[in-house]
RNA sequence: GGGCGCUUAGCUCAGUUGGGAGAGCAUCUGCCUUACAAGCAGGGGGUCACAGGUUCGAGCCCUGUAGUGCCCACCA
């Protein structure tokens, strides 16, 4: 074997062979249960970043367990079209070459558009082959493929024949930049720094005037009316009454509506229902006049002629200058408040009227709640099942239509002549009502997340009845962020339980946010995001999977710490070392074993490494990737390599042991077994291990998760063997103080009656990990020299004649103070074994466990004392 | 405005149903011991944010306070 694991080089060579041999696949064998994993698509142009990274090694993590637990197991990979993110590169790139998107007809920038994922697309999927990812790719799809497209009409065409989508003009939010509506999912808020203006309305045929105050004074030449709350004592009087807009010289109307804060700003609210959310509300119930100030374009119309054709902002600065001439501008305030803007491009978001596409929500959202709330489906953490509740409880009609070319058009088609909608998935020969022959498309595409989520299901064939589907659907767990519940997980669960039937999976992991080692959003304008491919590159993949799951907790988010890396890769290193001492021993394993002759250390880590098989695979079930890695990671490093192969040496290098195949069987059986329970974590170094160590056997990969065997469970070994290591651990803590260096050897004398056959058994690796070069074990203590040290057990005392090093008025002091402790601790004990309340209420187990402490430290306090004794004499 | 988290060793984080506080890194001491110095052995370091409460027993459960972060709403 080679001294260190070339990651750089077998990592990749590893993948293409599993790849190659078709690993990846399900074994679509019906006798095994199914499990099931959809990857959240990335963006077809995108590349990696650590958020994926994370995402990829929690679901590789789980989809490499259940298969080795026997499972039917498929993981669909594949990428989204990405609607307004990819159109606006596509854009972008036609900029820079001087071409504008008006100047194409659609077919010609759809063209550019499919160049544009033809050369970029398909780079991530490289890269989470980089992860290690073991997903089906042959099953791997596109939002935008042909069976992608054909599932999202079905799923158009069925809703509107049942009434849940409908056209319609309603108040949108629309990004001038982006040049399309977008849902109020897609918005986002930012604080900014503003003014607000105070203008005086007159109130008709008399002197007194209202004040409002607006953050948009360019609107209020679209004002139809002023709002006051009705409960408002100062303008109870003025409800009813018209007052005057100033410039437009129109009479508006005051009315009452309860949302307007009394408390804020001045009480009084314009109305713009063209232009705000709230006056479009308003607007409607109070039956005002809706009109349009400028377009969607932020180009004034011609209202008054000072404005008309200006940008809307540079209409304010003539608006509140018109105002301030006029006497109706009584202040200007400075004022920060939250600016909704579009996700993509952070452009601030127009509320506009225009007429779209609507999924109407209500009918649609109360089985998904249900299904959450009746645990059917659950998140992990619980905590945002809150998070979905809140959000799937307040949903406002979701607008699907977006004003872009790339993307699922709308099945829709509008007659000519009289304008009669025709949903259909073909474009119909002629109006169904007029007879009019000449029929058009629509024009828009729908929403990126309408065909994500249909992503359960659709990828598995539906509408199609196929096999996968049968098999897969519904699907087991769900790996995403927070930052998508809303987006997508709350979208799929009414969208499988709406058109399939059935929830669409059953587990919710939601995971944090990969931050900086500061704390921070990694992000490009930081410039502080940490590239996995570099990472990779430096420690090799395992090393990162292993950073980014090992004392993870779902929902928290992490942080990169370059240190967590380099503990992946020295674990690897530890790991690729004691693989390498073993197999350069297993030389000469003949394979002839007796499992009668395993030695207490064999039976001890054997039994270790079994319970640990069944713990790891709850740990794991119950979805705490964290501490299971955690687990492996510590007994691997802190007891197969820090204890047993060291207890195992002896036996190793005397030809003539008489349980050396028995030593050699116990290494391998629980190297295979760490190697198979640290694969879903890091897949490479132990598949390479693993191979090394049976050349005739296939991957790891399609080996099985080691099973709990009652053969192996030896607990009194176990115990036997922890109560040596710790006689060992005293020796070594008494040499280090003394700075006795391991090679001045000294004689052990044990004084036990108990562990004399033990002791016995163990003489071997007693006199190397305790630095012996003669060992006594002796049923009485006669003949213990006085310059000795020792250390006091319960049924066992031993003797370390150092012989000049030993100063005994220090050694006296040592005993003392060793003596102090135990005091404490049996007085510990005594005072709860003497609380009534405890021993009437604590658990048996305690209590017992208690009573023995007493025993114990009463026992090592009266050896200590006769020790002493001696000493003193 | 509403909701949800977090606060544990110098740093980054674990802590499974309440039963004597853990890891990695850093730090100190001693070791190039034939798998590994990317290592070995040993040590130091914590009134688990604060204040109450429940309990025989609280890092864990309840109430409140402070600091801090996120989500939702968007109030002109």
């Amino acid at each position: 074997m080679e001294n260190n694991f070339n990651y750089s080089k077998r990592e990749e060579e590893i993948y293409n062979d599993w790849e190659e041999k078709g690993y990846f696949k399900p074994s679509m064998d019906k006798t095994k249960e199914s499990y099931c994993i959809m990857m959240p698509p990335p963006n077809v142009t995108g590349k990696l970043h650590m958020g994926h990274a994370l995402d990829a090694s929690i679901q590789d993590f789980l989809i490499r367990y259940k298969r080795m637990q026997g499972f039917n197991t498929l993981w669909v990979p594949g990428t989204d079209h990405a609607a307004i993110s990819t159109e606006m590169k596509v854009v972008q790139s036609l900029r820079e070459k001087g071409i504008k998107k008006s100047d194409l007809t659609r077919e010609e920038f759809l063209e550019k558009a499919w160049d544009w994922t033809r050369l970029y697309g398909g780079t991530i999927q490289k890269q989470q082959r980089k992860m290690g990812c073991s997903c089906d790719w042959s099953r791997s799809r596109f939002t935008l493929d042909e069976g992608l497209s054909k599932a999202v009409e079905t799923v158009f065409l069925k809703l509107y024949d049942k009434g849940y989508i409908y056209k319609g003009k309603r108040m949108i939010n629309w990004c001038p930049n982006c040049k399309t509506s977008i849902s109020d999912a897609e918005v986002e808020y930012k604080e900014e720094a503003s003014h607000i203006w105070h203008i005086k309305y007159p109130i008709k045929d008399s002197d007194e005037y209202l004040v409002v105050a607006t953050t948009r004074p360019e609107t209020m030449l679209g004002d139809t009316g002023v709002a006051v709350n009705p409960k408002d004592d100062r303008f109870k009087h003025l409800i009813g009454k018209k007052c005057i807009l100033p410039i437009m010289n129109k009479e508006i109307p005051i009315i009452a509506d309860p949302f307007v804060e009394m408390e804020f700003g001045t009480g009084c609210v314009k109305l713009t229902p063209c232009h705000d959310p709230n006056d479009y509300q308003a607007g409607i119930k109070n039956n005002l006049e809706f009109v349009e100030v400028f377009d969607s374009n932020l180009v004034m119309n011609d209202l008054i002629p000072e404005v008309a054709g200006m940008n809307a902002y540079d209409a304010r600065n003539v608006v509140v200058d018109m105002l301030k001439e006029q006497g109706y501008l009584l202040k200007i305030e400075d004022y920060t408040h939250n600016v909704a803007k579009c996700e993509r491009c952070k452009t601030t978001i127009e509320p506009t009227i225009s007429d779209q596409w609507f999924v109407k929500m209500g009918e649609l959202a109360k089985p998904a709640i249900e299904e959450v709330r009746n645990g059917n489906i659950k998140f992990i953490p619980a905590k945002y099942d809150k998070t979905y509740f809140n959000w799937m409880e307040n949903l406002q009609d979701w607008c699907i239509s977006r004003q872009l070319y790339w993307g699922h058009r709308i099945p829709a088609y509008y007659c000519d002549e009289c304008g009669q909608i025709h949903v259909s998935s073909e474009a119909p020969e002629k109006c169904s009502k007029c007879g009019c022959e000449h029929l058009t498309q629509d024009p828009d595409t729908l929403d990126t997340w309408f065909s994500s989520a249909l992503w359960p299901f659709s990828t598995l064939g539906w509408p199609e009845e196929t096999e996968d589907l049968k098999t897969f659907y519904p699907t087991n767990t769900l790996v995403t962020g927070y930052e998508i519940i809303s987006l997508w997980v709350s979208r799929m669960i009414f969208s499988g339980l709406e058109y399939v039937g059935k929830k669409p999976f059953s587990d919710v992991i939601i995971h944090g946010m990969v931050r900086d080692d500061q704390g921070r959003k990694m992000s490009k304008t930081l410039g502080n995001g940490v590239d996995p491919l570099d990472v990779i590159e430096k420690y090799g993949t395992d090393a990162l999977r292993f950073s980014l799951i090992l004392g993870i907790t779902f929902g928290n988010d992490i942080r990169y710490i370059p240190a967590k890396v380099e503990q992946g890769a020295n674990f690897e290193n530890k790991l690729w070392n004691a693989s390498k001492f073993v197999i350069m021993h297993l030389e000469k394993y003949t394979g002839k074993y007796d499992l009668n002759k395993l030695t207490s250390e064999d039976k001890w880590i054997l039994s270790k490494v079994n319970r640990l098989a069944k713990e790891m695979a709850t740990n794991i079930d119950n979805y705490d990737l964290g501490v299971a890695t955690q687990r492996i990671y510590d007994f691997i490093w802190n007891e197969f390599c820090d204890w047993y192969i060291e207890l195992v040496k002896t036996r190793l290098y005397d030809d003539k042991c008489s349980t050396s195949q028995e030593a050699m069987f116990t290494l391998k059986t629980v190297l295979e077994y760490s190697l198979k329970m640290l694969h879903p974590i890091m897949p490479f170094v132990t598949e390479e291990i693993y191979t090394t160590l049976n050349s005739n056997s296939e991957s790891i990969m399609v080996s099985s998760w080691p099973q709990y065997k009652e053969e192996f469970n030896f607990e009194k070994d176990e115990n036997d063997i922890e109560m040596l290591k710790s006689i060992i651990t005293e020796i070594r803590n008494i040499r280090n103080n003394m700075n006795v260096h391991p090679s001045k050897k000294s004689k052990l004398i044990f004084v036990t009656q108990k562990y004399d056959k033990l002791l016995e058994d163990s003489r071997a690796f007693m006199e190397r990990l305790g630095y012996a070069n003669e060992i006594a074990i002796q049923k009485d203590k006669d003949t213990i020299p006085a310059n000795a040290m020792s250390i006091m057990q319960k049924d066992l005392e031993l003797y370390i004649p150092f012989e000049d090093l030993v100063d005994i008025e220090a050694e006296i002091e040592r005993l003392n103070k060793e003596k102090d402790t135990a005091m404490s601790e049996l007085s510990r004990a005594q005072g709860m074994l003497s609380n009534e309340k405890f021993v009437s209420k604590a658990p048996e187990k305690l209590i017992e466990a208690e009573k023995e402490k007493v025993q114990k430290y009463t026992e090592v306090i009266e050896k200590i004392d006769s020790r002493l004794k001696e000493l003193k004499k």
